[in-house]
DNA sequence: CCTTCTCTAGGTACAGCGTACGTAGAAGCG
DNA sequence: CGCTTCTACGTACGCTGTACCTAGAGAAGG
């Protein structure tokens, strides 16, 4: 942790000879995190928003009208205020992403503590993650391009190590286990999503694998689609990977 | 699905009158697949270009400057062609992203023939793909954003299944098994490359953590804080996983 | 051969994006 | 009270993807 007076030195933008000079604060080093940034400094006129109203926002536009629809315009907009103002709670854009991100993962309903079956516990937590990413089809996307530990997400990271507390794993690698375990279900839902947009773009695709297949140059393929046998449900796929996944992260294998 | 020839009535730009005229061949349906799209028909002046020496422009930049950088006007002039000349080989630049990714897949070394050894070979190809993501840091954000399948992705799946075979699983779930697989790799890599990218960014999310974990809010992420030990190999941890990952896939769990 | 049709090349233009910058005024602190 | 620091927001810039249009190249049909 930095002092929080001393400059870098290495940012000055304006003539170097007002370099040094006290009278100009240089807003000192605005952390990039932005819940290191308080919401309210005390100074000034009270805002007008708070940043749970500000991520409602975007989220219903999210919701509507998918994530590209998200515009620093259009929630703004929403919010009945001028585009720039959303600066002052916003440094960029990037940030309004990580407000919708932390507050969809406040609608996680944590169990005050683990039930002690750590099996039935994970499962839970996991169709909780594919009900909210049902809710809100734009977070898959959003939860693979950016890591983000938003207050609710530091609730979430908590629950799931006490869940996994009883398998006698240390607290690194239940950590990885957490990356792996959400990263799986994160992928499913995001699958889900883009299959479910494109009726179009699906049929295309199963006529370009079964044509693939019949070309002969892909053997495995060809076998593999002969012993496919129905689409498959996709909520049992689900349970079935789930299972492997929860197995892999119980699963002792020696090291920490 | 509508039938391949019946207008869906809600697009005409011109005149009605002109709907059903035949001297109009209103470009029949494009597939929205760019690999189902021939390369080249036939007719016309020959084009300039390659889909090729266009995904390796497009490639080249972005390894330079990052994914952001890849647009269409600037991969059009590193190949010394108007912008919107591009568009007569890449209808849209999702298409463009597509042949970046299935050029990127084809730098995988694959052996001729599984060599028995399922371990070896799954690790193997999970070494590849992690390899490749280095040389390429864009390509863990658009394997995640988008599924593609390409001619090289074809020949992966195929090897895959080739490689699995000796599981006893069926295709479908074989298939679940190389996303699932995938999907690790992808993330791990993907993870590692955001961590590369800021230091500052990384910096600050530890400050924010320990001081998250001495909140005493959360108690369980304080242990794991306090029991874990030196950061850790990054290429260590993906192998433990990563073992993880494979005895998940070959654990057989009774259903096909 | 010439005609015709289809293709490629590429310019222009538009709507929308993130956001740098500057100004005006309100609210807390000394 | 004044000083400082905040909020609000209009304007403007450079950039994006791409719809639309005009030329002209070259193969196919007579």
């Amino acid at each position: 942790m930095p002092s929080s007076k001393t400059p870098t030195g290495s940012e000055s933008r304006k003539s170097p000879d007002a370099a040094q000079q006290p009278g100009r604060p240089t807003p000192p080093e605005a952390p990039e995190l932005i819940w290191l940034r308080p919401e309210r400094t005390g100074r000034g006129p009270r805002p007008a928003h708070s940043r749970d109203s500000i991520a409602a926002a975007a989220i219903g536009i999210a919701d509507a009208e998918g994530l590209d629809a998200v515009s620093m315009r259009r929630v703004a907009a929403a919010l009945g205020a001028g585009t720039m103002s959303l600066y002052n709670y916003v440094p960029k854009k990037e940030h309004l992403l990580d407000l919708m991100l932390d507050a969809v993962t406040g609608e996680y309903r944590l169990p005050p503590a683990p039930s002690g079956d750590v099996r039935a516990d994970l499962a839970d937590l996991a169709h909780q993650q594919l009900d909210i990413s049902r809710r809100h089809p734009w977070l898959p996307a959003l939860l693979l391009a950016r890591p983000s530990l938003g207050p609710n997400a530091l609730r979430y990271t908590d629950h799931f190590l006490a869940v996994t507390a009883p398998t006698g794993l240390g607290g690194g690698a239940r950590m990885e286990a957490m990356a792996l375990f959400n990263g799986f279900v994160t992928q499913f839902a995001q699958y889900e999503q883009t299959a479910a947009a494109g009726a179009k773009w699906q049929a295309e695709l199963v006529g370009y694998l079964s044509q693939a297949a019949m070309s002969g140059d892909f053997p495995h393929l060809a076998q593999a689609f002969a012993t496919a046998g129905p689409p498959a449900d996709p909520d049992r796929a689900f349970d079935r990977t789930l299972d492997r996944v929860i197995s892999a992260i119980l699963t002792p294998t020696g090291a920490t």
